[in-house]
RNA sequence: GGGCCUAUAGCUCAGAUGGUUAGAGCGCACGCCUGAUAAGCGUGAGGUCGGUAGUUCAAUCCUACCUAGGCCCA
């Protein structure tokens, strides 16, 4: 006969294998119809909040796997916040302004782009974004993101635009905006200004000249030994069209420099270049004078070759000996570097040049003349004046426009800033800085870096696709109206049209009427043309987006991205809000680190190791993704690779299995009905739910800390080692061969049960789409809420008895890892095949009293069939090392096989009814 | 070149004021079971704790330097 139809196996109509590429879709549409998220969030609402407000990805371009990651690990935040009790709303962004989209349209447009207004290409820009908004907000949502996807926040909306503005204002009255002077890239057969990402570097061949500036103080100052000579200092530059605006020369604070004597001179230049500039200007018989470091010349003065001024030595550590003299020729205009240098040493940002790059006419012997074409006539002007070493020409990697090819320059331009200093922004924001919680701890010293040493923050862009910088200028004194009552009155525009009405709108439109200049009267004016840094509009989201909401509020608890946003939006987001109101806009910051290959380098499309999460949810599904995010420790940067997703796939596999087989041995389980209470449980059964306790509590833990691969590795241990090794193996006997209805059967089902109930919305937040479908085939119990989402997170308990019954079997467990060894060694000896065909004789040594209480429960656990205290010895004898005087020995059991349980017993044979089973069975059948 | 960070088995992660043979899961090898079956169980092999030097009675852990890698600057 065939017993197997006699037993209660498990069954389920949840599926070992997951499908999930098909299922997941499905599973995403019944959230929607739903209105999971809605549900969710309203169950909680008036509760207290949890805001993690998200920093918008640039809505440009499909997502990719950092994209994937970031919003995952928001996601996995907010519903374990929100099924842990807090109202925790979910408003997802999109950054639309910027360069990045204008380029895009740009390109579209090819040679159209000339004819095109500036409100149409607005319009097409605005397109652009919306498109990619509504592609990423897909790519997002399949993921399993949960959040208000049906309205995000986007910086492009009339709304946002106002916001932007009027955070403007408020910049404005605090007295930090200004206009000042910065050098930018500059085409001159464009007319415009250039981004970074716009220039392209190609060959070009430029002048390349030695020239000397005489030292103007007494040489001594150099070195005592230089007293009385005629002491040059030597610069190398290949735009000699740059000199008449030269204003200082830069040493290295600790290379050491040298004064060479040749030609009745004395010449000086880093020591590590001499011998190359000795041999590249053919200096006759140069001798060494003296030796020295730099750091004293700060501040001295050498003269201009042919300008009646002074050009100051200055120090720089960007001084390099890679090339030239180490003697670096610096034009505070004309140069990022020099630059830095002129602001530190409260040089003038001398840059006399037009639009055309035409000198202006106020410049000496060069006004009107275009920079290109004035290179060799100031090269004729310096070696007039005596001070040109030497001419020739180089070919190196120079900036051109990505539009029209040709070379372009640097040049400082009027800019508008925010002053760190003048309202005490830099103090104000790092005394900020030490009130958040910066997650890792080390993102506090990173940012407070940044921020100690940044310059003003530039916030003009000389582009169309962004909020205008709407300030008036007068036309008659050029006097700016710095005001933030006129700036919210355009602001109302805005928020009625969008940041379109400053471009379309004349002036006298904008202003209330009236409006006349503080400073001369006039009473006509101008509009600045600059837009805003998109810095400034992700900064202000915290106002725009949270500020004054019932359901979200500001400072928002927690701000989580990627470590290149201590730069970014970190960064910004602290400007403007301590700019503007006084505190920071978060209490925490958590940071992730970047996505990398196998290999822990760098994704870049042109290594090909680019991984897209597109791919890997055709391949795997988002579950996957989801285990990936949860199972690294995000605080390094993260890697991703086939062996890696293999190794996943397969932990999700036991993890689902394991699911399954909680699930399976529930079919005929009626909570309400068949619940045991814990005290009259089966003592293996509390443990077991001791151990899931312990889970949960590590767990929460986990979450609470942001730990998240802490909940992976738990649960994957648990999973394999607690349940499917340990206890589920031991419980089969009792769930497939008893009485439906045996207490001892029910004790184990009451354990699954709370178990599998637990454990799904314990792991919810992450497994998001595998615990919602196990969800649904859970047995249905009393207020059972139709999503795993709509329950709460189970609480750690301390069970009753607990931590005696852990230590008990702690112990147990020791015992049958012991026994495993001679076990082993009995199959290996073909003396058995499984377990249950053993009798295993013990000599319990340590642990008599066990075997005296619990002999029962020990045999269950090694699932064999004959379990004997008893004297062991002799050679077949197995001693363990680790607990001296445990002993075991196993033989095959002497008995005859139970055809029902499996089991050897001496009781086969003796039910006349039922020859071929033992007692338990046979009692069994009959009923 | 500067700032911040990382390096423990093939993979993902643990680890301890510095103190016996550095752990887990997966993978791999071998075996068992065939009543969780494209499942389940067991046993085993795998590590100079990135490298070098130093501090110390003792360093995977502290210090310095180096190497490799990441982010941000220049």
């Amino acid at each position: 006969m065939d017993y197997k139809t006699t037993l209660n196996l498990p069954q389920t109509g949840f599926p070992m294998r997951a499908n999930l590429t098909q299922r997941e879709p499905e599973i995403l549409s019944r959230w929607e119809t739903g209105q999971l998220y809605r549900k969710m969030v309203e169950r909680r609402r008036n509760n207290p909040k949890f805001v993690l407000h998200d920093g918008p990805p640039y809505a440009n371009g499909h997502i990719h796997i950092g994209h994937a990651l970031n919003k995952l690990l928001k996601d996995i935040i907010v519903k374990y916040r929100g099924m842990s009790g807090a109202w925790a709303e979910f408003v997802p962004g999109w950054d639309c302004h910027g360069l990045p989209v204008e380029h895009q349209v740009d390109k579209s447009l090819g040679k159209k782009k000339e004819a095109i207004t500036t409100a149409e290409k607005r319009r097409l820009c605005r397109e652009y974004a919306a498109k990619f908004i509504d592609i990423q907000r897909e790519e997002f949502r399949r993921l399993g993101v949960l959040g208000d996807w049906e309205n995000p926040y986007r910086t492009m909306t009339y709304d946002y635009e106002a916001g932007i503005l009027r955070e403007f204002g408020r910049f404005v009255e605090t007295g930090a905006v200004y206009k000042g002077t910065k050098p930018v890239y500059w085409c001159l057969t464009c007319r415009t200004a250039l981004a970074e990402a716009e220039v392209e570097y190609a060959d070009h061949t430029s002048p390349s000249i030695h020239v000397k500036f005489p030292f103007a103080d007494p040489p001594e100052m150099i070195h005592p030994s230089l007293a009385g000579k005629k002491v040059s200092f030597v610069i190398w530059t290949t735009t000699p069209w740059t000199i008449p605006a030269n204003l200082a020369i830069a040493l290295h604070p600790e290379y050491p420099y040298v004064a060479l004597s040749a030609n009745g001179e004395v010449y000086v230049v880093a020591e590590g270049l001499a011998e190359r500039f000795v041999r590249e200007v053919g200096l006759p018989g140069p001798k060494r004078l003296a030796t020295f470091g730099a750091a004293h010349l700060a501040r001295l003065r050498c003269r201009h070759p042919f300008l009646g001024r002074d050009s100051l030595l200055v120090l720089g550590t960007y001084v390099t000996l890679d090339a030239g003299t180490g003697c670096v020729h610096t034009a505070p205009g004309h140069g990022r570097e020099d630059y830095e240098t002129g602001l530190a040493y409260g040089l003038t940002i001398y840059a006399p040049l037009d639009d055309d790059g035409r000198f202006t006419p106020d410049v000496p012997f060069f006004g009107g003349m275009q920079v290109f074409e004035a290179n060799p006539r100031v090269t004729e002007k310096i070696a007039e004046a005596g001070a040109l070493l030497r001419q020739d020409r180089v070919t190196h990697s120079y900036p051109h426009c990505w539009r029209c090819k040709q070379p372009v320059i640097f040049r400082a331009t009027k800019q508008w800033f925010i002053s760190m200093d003048r309202t005490g922004l830099r103090g104000k924001a790092l005394a900020e800085i030490r009130k958040v919680t910066w997650i890792p701890g080390w993102g506090q010293e990173r940012i407070e870096g940044m921020i100690a040493n940044r310059p003003d923050w530039c916030i003009s862009r000389q582009r169309a696709w962004g909020v205008p910088i709407a300030i008036f200028r007068c036309e008659s004194c050029g006097h700016h109206l710095l005001d933030r009552n006129l700036i919210d009155h355009v602001a109302a525009f805005f928020e009625a049209e969008g940041a379109d009405a400053w471009f379309q709108r004349e002036v006298p439109d904008l202003l209330p009427p009236g409006t006349s200049c503080p400073s001369c009267n006039g009473a006509t004016f101008g509009k600045e043309t600059d837009i805003l840094d998109v810095w400034f509009d992700s900064g202000v989201s915290y106002a725009c987006v949270c500020e004054g909401k019932e359901n979200l509020g500001v400072p928002v608890d927690l701000y989580l991205e990627g470590s290149d946003q201590h730069r970014g939006w970190f960064h910004s987001s602290l400007l403007a809000a301590v700019g503007t109101r006084g505190f920071a806009p978060y209490r925490a910051v958590l940071t992730h680190g970047f996505v990398v290959d196998g290999k822990g380098e760098a994704m870049h499309k042109s290594r090909g190791n680019v991984v897209a999460p597109e791919e890997i949810i055709r391949k795997h599904g988002a579950e996957i993704l989801r285990l990936w995010v949860a199972a690294e420790d995000y605080r390094d940067d993260i890697r991703i690779s086939n062996d890696i997703l293999d190794r996943l796939t397969e932990a999700y596999r036991k993890i689902r299995n394991t699911i399954r087989y909680l699930l399976g041995n529930l079919h005929d389980f009626r909570p309400g009905r068949d619940e045991v209470p814990h005290e009259r449980m089966e003592e293996m059964d509390r443990y077991a739910l001791v151990l899931f306790h312990r889970l949960a509590g590590k767990v929460r833990k986990a979450y609470d800390d942001y730990e998240f691969h802490v909940i992976f590795h738990s649960v994957n241990n648990f999973c394999s080692v607690d349940m499917s090794s340990f206890y589920l193996n031991a419980l089969k006997d009792r769930l497939y061969c008893s009485r439906a209805d045996d207490p001892a059967r029910r004790s184990g089902q009451a354990a699954l049960f709370e178990i599998a109930r637990d454990l799904l919305s314990l792991i919810a937040p992450v497994l998001s789409f595998t615990a919602e479908e196990a969800w649904g085939y859970l047995p249905a119990f009393s207020g059972k809420p139709e999503s795993v989402f709509l329950t709460d997170m189970p609480e750690p308990e301390d069970l009753p008895g607990g931590d005696e019954i852990a230590a008990r079997w702690e112990r147990i467990l020791a015992v049958r890892a012991e026994i495993a060894q001679p076990l082993e060694a009995a199959r290996k000896e073909k003396r058995i095949g499984s377990d249950q065909d053993a009798l295993v004789t013990v000599s319990p040594g340590p642990f008599s009293d066990l075997f005296e209480s619990h002999l029962r429960e020990i045999r269950e656990v090694l699932i064999v069939s004959g379990l004997a205290v008893g004297s062991v010895s002799g050679p077949g004898a197995y001693r363990s090392s680790a607990f001296p005087g445990l002993a075991a020995r196993v033989e095959k059991a002497p008995w005859g096989k139970c055809e029902r349980c499996w089991n050897h017993t001496a009781e086969v044979g003796t039910v006349p009814s039922s020859p071929a089973l033992c007692g338990r069975c046979a009692a069994a059948m009959r009923s």
